[in-house]
DNA sequence: ATGTATAATGAAATCGGTATCAAAAAGTTT
DNA sequence: AAACTTTTTGATACCGATTTCATTATACAT
């Protein structure tokens, strides 16, 4: 590795103090016009390109924004880091991105990491309870928790009206005829898992429909498990005329155990998923989707991060819940309305 | 933010010298039994975390890989960052993400914040010329260019033989009777462009197909424009009977133009695309792509990085060209044999 | 011309670790 | 017990920037 450039070069070559030159280059303090000239001439002369890790071992800022997902490869999580992505870059933050795969243990390794490499903020989805988190809230890091709500964790929320969204979905079934509605579930204790579960469950009850535990089924937010689950729900007796699965990894599981099983959508099973992956339109019929607006969340959640971070004391650690609205896409894979299934 | 612990704080707690406590915590030198646990049970106690911003300053490194993409929306890229995140975790790195949009400015820019971030290594997937990127690596910054090779870079390249790829997925279009294959093309000037379109004429060219301009359009890699472009070449007097579309987001793009017109595949037009998006097989018919091992590309791409930074010197930026075979994986978006239509 | 306010500059301390080096302590050999 | 290793320890320099502070130069007012 090449000896890097440091001040002290360009302050030589130019014949000028190390701190003259941090002033002319750092735009602060005073300089004299031709100082800054010359400062700056020799700089790009010799190519000087400053040493962020110094400066941020000084300043105590890294420009540095950790984000704490559960799972890249869906198209929600991936929005949002876009959306995050380019309102960090814009203020001049980088992201140092974390795959959590909804381990909770990862998901502390990381927070420690992000911790000792002194993140500015942290935008987290998170899956576990979060001891740690807790404390670092505590210390007065700006963090903003996307996505998953967590109880007791006192900073800014952001996420959809998860309950809403699923009890339009599930309304939506039933209006068209459906009964037995069968639904998977993310992983149990993570807070949009409960809200969609609620949602679901308040769908029925208002239209005097019967929870029947058979019909509810616990998935891990991921394709592989989804898609053995849904083969247990197809297998039962009076199995579901129709499906909500709760996230977009399930739906493809889900999606694919019909195929196996060569059971056609909407005419034997109907089908709503929670997200809507790009993906979704393409299907035969096209999916029939609760949509996230992804791009926005990141967006939004990055902005008040920055927000924060650029507060001081208590300003930073305000609790703050912002609740965006879901909405119902109804394309084909609900299909019409249908007949009653004797009961 | 309240003020973190530093090293002194457990010394002066353990009634130890800085140094020792280093030692004791670093595990390295040699320490007294006794000195060690005393330092290890007040570190706790008090609980202290290193600052690795400090750390760095001093030894030079950062734990850190920059990570340059242009599209993390994608599902072909998702999976590379994931290959490459799993390994770098397991090796005590995390990763800085950037995201380029196909935009040679940002990549300018993201390689200069890299740069001066001290990243230990680098994977970039490249879409523009790069001189700046050239610079870096022959100032000795490892670098993995990975899916998109650079000609006259002299590092390590991972990529998939394009090519071959290309003229198999072609060659099988001709084999069920097309003639008339269109092809979207991503950008100009890109490697993979290139060769993909090079595998597109090698196999017209050995089934003495002449060349037909009309049938080459250009994308850029991108959903809206392939639509656009799609639809250009449905609309000329003698349209393609089958499409070979050269990446995941314009296989989106040419679908949905197809939609739009209400062309079905694969009785009006069949299919092939590049990349293999794990919504290919959910498609009705399912997508028959060209696969690309994705995630061990990443793996891959970060064990080879990594034992780059762990070189000294001159071996830290050999050459060396890794090529993966794509796989074609034929599923029913390509339909049976075909009659010839009149020529 | 003198005094005062302001701008421009450089020396030195600082951030929080690691690395070097010399001194002290402990262990071995003769 | 003396001489010599080896292990353990602490003081100090250092990484490369920013920041503070004191000093010098310049501008302005009297």
């Amino acid at each position: 590795m090449k000896k890097k450039l440091r001040l002290e070069d360009v302050a030589r070559k130019a014949g000028i103090s190390k701190s003259s030159v941090a002033r002319a280059l750092g735009n602060y303090g005073s300089v004299s016009e031709e100082v800054r000239k010359r400062v700056l001439n020799t700089a790009k002369k010799i190519g000087y390109e400053p040493n962020q890790i110094a400066r941020s071992l000084k300043t105590r800022r890294t420009n540095t924004i950790g984000v704490i997902i559960s799972d890249i490869t869906t198209y929600f999580f991936t929005s949002v880091v876009r959306g995050i992505a380019d309102v960090a870059s814009q203020s001049g933050y980088d992201l140092v991105l974390c795959n959590t795969d909804e381990d909770p243990e990862k998901e502390d390794k990381f927070l420690r990491v992000l911790a000792s490499r002194n993140v500015d903020g942290l935008i987290i989805s998170a899956s576990g309870k979060n001891t740690y988190l807790k404390k670092l809230i505590r210390a007065g890091l700006p963090v903003v928790l996307l996505d998953r709500r967590v109880e007791d964790l006192e900073t800014t929320q952001l996420a959809v009206d998860n309950e809403s969204g699923a009890y339009e979905a599930v309304t939506h079934l039933i209006r068209l005829g459906h009964r037995r509605i069968g639904i998977i579930n993310g992983l149990a204790n993570v807070q949009t898992t409960e809200e969609r579960f609620n949602g679901y469950k308040k769908a029925l009850q208002d239209n005097h429909i019967r929870l029947d535990p058979q019909l509810i089924k616990y998935g891990d937010f991921k394709m592989a498990k989804a898609k053995e689950v849904t083969k247990g729900l197809l297998d039962i007796k009076n199995p579901p005329s129709a499906l909500f699965i709760s996230n977009e990894a399930m739906i493809t599981g889900a999606l694919l155990a019909l195929r196996e099983r060569n059971i056609k959508i909407p005419k034997q099973i109907a089908m709503v998923g929670f997200d809507d992956p790009v993906w979704g339109p393409l299907l035969d019929p096209p999916l029939t989707t609760v949509s996230q607006p992804a791009y926005p969340m990141g967006t939004m959640a990055c902005q008040t991060l920055l927000q924060k971070i650029n507060k001081q004391g208590r300003e930073r650690t305000v609790f703050e819940e912002l609740v965006l609205k879901p909405k119902l896409i109804v394309r084909g894979s609900c299909g019409n309305k249908i007949d009653l299934p004797k009961n």
